[in-house]
DNA sequence: TTGGATTCCGTACAGCGTACGACGTAGGGT
DNA sequence: ACCCTACGTCGTACGCTGTACGGAATCCAA
């Protein structure tokens, strides 16, 4: 034996101190506790002092498996595209982005950060993977590398602004119970833009927020289709459906 | 004159010194000055002691104006939105959807910083008046103002989509002088993702990086264009172009 | 056993948003 | 002409952030 292992019930390595978590503290460890309290209280929440302190391990510690807080958030954002993957993308190529767009909506919407993180560029495996996946299943449409490439960006960009929008909605807590009466919950709120809406310059918005709005869900299948016949009828002129 | 006049080479006071810019301090001087600065320097450079300074400024004189720096944030987006109102729609409704969203976006490209702070809600009277005038533009299609909701926010969640992955290839300075290299650029300067590449895991992923790509704007026009089919078909079914 | 590399982490610093309270001045009532 | 209230201004201070630095503890190979 070493001389580690000869102390007994160790849970851990250099010093021992802290909590109870320690043993191994890896790289992954760290990202695990970071998407958890992204998850459970948002971005902010997210400290290189909280995750330090939910790991029992000093601040500093963390920069020796992560270089940075953007290195972090790069590996947050990476594991999180593990959920964009798909098991079975369908028979043909009109399912496959399909499931693909609502499985990557879901997983956006399930974790809000993802998108409040978004403009950076974010390349790790994982989203190799998700492109791959998403090209593959546009090869059954075209075998030009780069119309797969326009139409695969096409319909993430779409899956991406829809679930932004729906985010903001819900950040004004839309949706519920009646669809996106958050709009005009916050017109009505506001008095600067309850006058403006009444002022007659606005007719068209004023009969849309008479009425009942669809839910966010319902605008991005119907966008997703619009989107997808668009490309049929590019690659395929003469199908039933285009 | 006063007593705090009395003293030689002052530097500021209540009265009246520091630098040219005092004047009225009003909201709209503050967002104009934040504006600069994030067009200048980005989101990051834009903090409250920074925005005073350049005011010549307390720090705290802001929060007589502005209720937050998030309140700050808000007005900019909305200053920002003002750009999105199009002078003349043209004659119908895809002349009108298309340059609105061609407007949009280069808007977005712009301001880099708009889509950075892009989660919030931020309804402010220059969105109202966007939204109003691309349902204006709408109801040359249909005249149910959901289904025209439906259409304006499908096109405008298509842009910001867009808008987003354009500004995230910028960031690591792909697009230029060829299309998107910055992806294979990036890919092989991580040794990981490299030897990912190769390990015959991304057949497809490979044979696009192998030939070149389509620059952003054109991909663009293409998935704007495919989702305009997609609704013109739906409401013009018996359309020459579907 | 020893020596070098690796891992851990306490301290310190600069910057952030903003709560608080003091201060100078302007305008209106007397 | 007086005061007095209200308001715009902003210095100071607090708690938070990311992280540079340097020392200590530990591990592994020789």
């Amino acid at each position: 034996m070493n001389t580690t292992s000869v102390d007994p019930a160790r849970p851990r390595g250099a010093g021992d101190r802290p909590a109870a978590s320690r043993a191994g503290l890896s790289r992954e460890r760290i990202v695990a506790v970071a998407l958890e309290i992204a998850d459970a209280e948002g971005l902010d929440a997210v400290s290189m002092r909280r995750v330090a302190a939910m790991l029992g391990v000093g601040t500093m510690t963390l920069y020796t498996h992560v270089q940075d807080k953007e290195a972090l958030l790069e590996l947050m954002l990476d594991a999180l595209t593990s959920e964009h993957l798909l098991a079975d993308t369908g028979p043909d190529w009109r399912t496959g982005l399909t499931r693909i767009a609502r499985l990557t909506r879901q997983s956006l919407l399930r974790h809000p950060w993802a998108l409040a993180l978004g403009l950076r560029p974010a390349l790790g495996p994982n989203k190799l993977r998700h492109i791959e996946q998403s090209l593959a299943v546009a090869s059954g449409l075209t075998t030009d590398p780069a119309a797969q490439r326009t139409i695969v960006h096409a319909v993430d960009d779409l899956v991406v602004g829809c679930a932004m929008r729906e985010l903001a909605a819900r950040a004004i807590e839309a949706d519920v119970p009646r669809p996106l009466c958050g709009l005009r919950r916050r017109i009505d709120a506001e008095p600067t833009l309850r006058e403006l809406l009444h002022s007659g310059e606005f007719p068209h918005l004023a009969r849309m927020l008479a009425g009942d709005a669809p839910f966010a869900s319902e605008r991005f299948e119907q966008a997703l289709t619009w989107l997808l016949d668009g490309i049929e009828r590019t690659y395929r002129p003469d199908s039933p459906t285009a």
